[in-house]
DNA sequence: CTCCAAAGTGACACATGTGTCAATTATTAA
DNA sequence: TTAATAATTGACACATGTGTCACTTTGGAG
């Protein structure tokens, strides 16, 4: 019984999403948020106790999504099908190496924030793993340099997706020059 | 005459650089500037109209900086000597990415403002056709990838410092590998 | 139709940041 | 020593965000 509800957590996650990437953590607030979804901003505090604990259970509902994706790479066969395929999967979720400097602004201001914050911690680790297992593929097939180590290798092709665009070059183009400048460098 | 000032402008840029890096823009507050000079809120507005006046005056301060390195590029001769001495500089001044990032929130809120933001986007013109010249000179040597575009070279250039050492390599590791990865890319 | 539980509302008390300005303090020229 | 001047102070009025909670609205079970 009880009413309608007016909004689902998945609309609110995707303004929250949204509002982070167009204002930032800290100039996020409930007043804002309650704005887009059509509520009263009292009303928000029924589902999250402020807006640390919001955003952490938003960046798990985020990174769920892409590890869902991500846990498909091994399925790709070799090392050049699971690199197209990780390129892929970056360029069409962009915006989360931005959502994940936004989230080391969160502070821990209750249980449930840091039962989160944990939580998040441990999706993070099990990322790398299953990035380290593509990594280690690409060493043994020799397609990747053995003398890099393995977390620069990813640190690096996370952070070229954050190169900005701001020559509008097309987007096809923008993102070609990416994947030949990770695999290649800027040397001929 | 007059009593003597309690700080010097270049302290109080020092800090503000310090506390855009430690709470990002938001955060920034003329209280928390003000207890880092020791000196009262009301001080700092003698000075500088608003927070928003004071960043883009820092930015243009910390660019003058680095443009000061950054013009004996030329002086260096070859790509291969400039190279080496841009990758230098970057890591030195590994902070200005990130500066740049906060930047990009600064609200025009007054005259002097605006001035302040159309004169620093009229240095990083200048600082892109400085290097611009590096990397045509890098193109004509046959050191550079003739197919990518300029600016995206420089993107990634400069992306590239921004690569987290989460696993706590030695730095100097960490500088090896991503002049070796901006150079070659991940591929063997 | 009535009742109840869930969902939603908005006002209240509090906290923190903003910009201003009259008053105070420190320095030095005369 | 004194007057002129510039730097500094801190209180005031205002704005915006926070967390709470008594009260209202809604919709289905009985």
């Amino acid at each position: 019984m009880g009413r309608d509800r007016k909004f689902s957590i998945t609309e609110l996650y995707e303004h929250t999403q949204a509002l982070l990437l167009e204002v930032g953590y800290e100039a996020f607030t409930f007043s804002l948020l309650a704005e887009r979804l059509n509520v009263a901003r009292g009303t928000i505090y029924k589902y999250f106790e402020n807006k640390d604990e919001l955003i952490t259970a938003f960046m798990i509902y985020e990174m769920n999504q892409f590890m869902q994706k991500l846990e498909q790479i091994e399925e790709k066969g070799d090392f050049e099908r699971q690199f197209t395929y990780l390129m892929e999967i970056i360029f069409e979720r962009s915006e989360i190496q931005e959502l994940i400097n936004i989230t080391k602004q969160v502070n821990t201001t209750n249980e449930k924030t840091a039962a989160n914050q944990s939580y998040f911690k441990n999706m993070s680790i099990n990322m790398y793993t299953c990035l380290q297992n593509f990594v280690q593929l690409g060493k043994q097939e020799g397609k990747l340099n053995p003398s890099l180590p393995d977390t620069m290798i990813l640190g690096f092709i996370f952070q070229s997706v954050a190169i900005p665009n701001h020559f509008q070059l097309p987007r096809e183009q923008w993102v070609q020059s990416i994947i030949q400048m990770v695999s290649n460098g800027i040397r001929t």
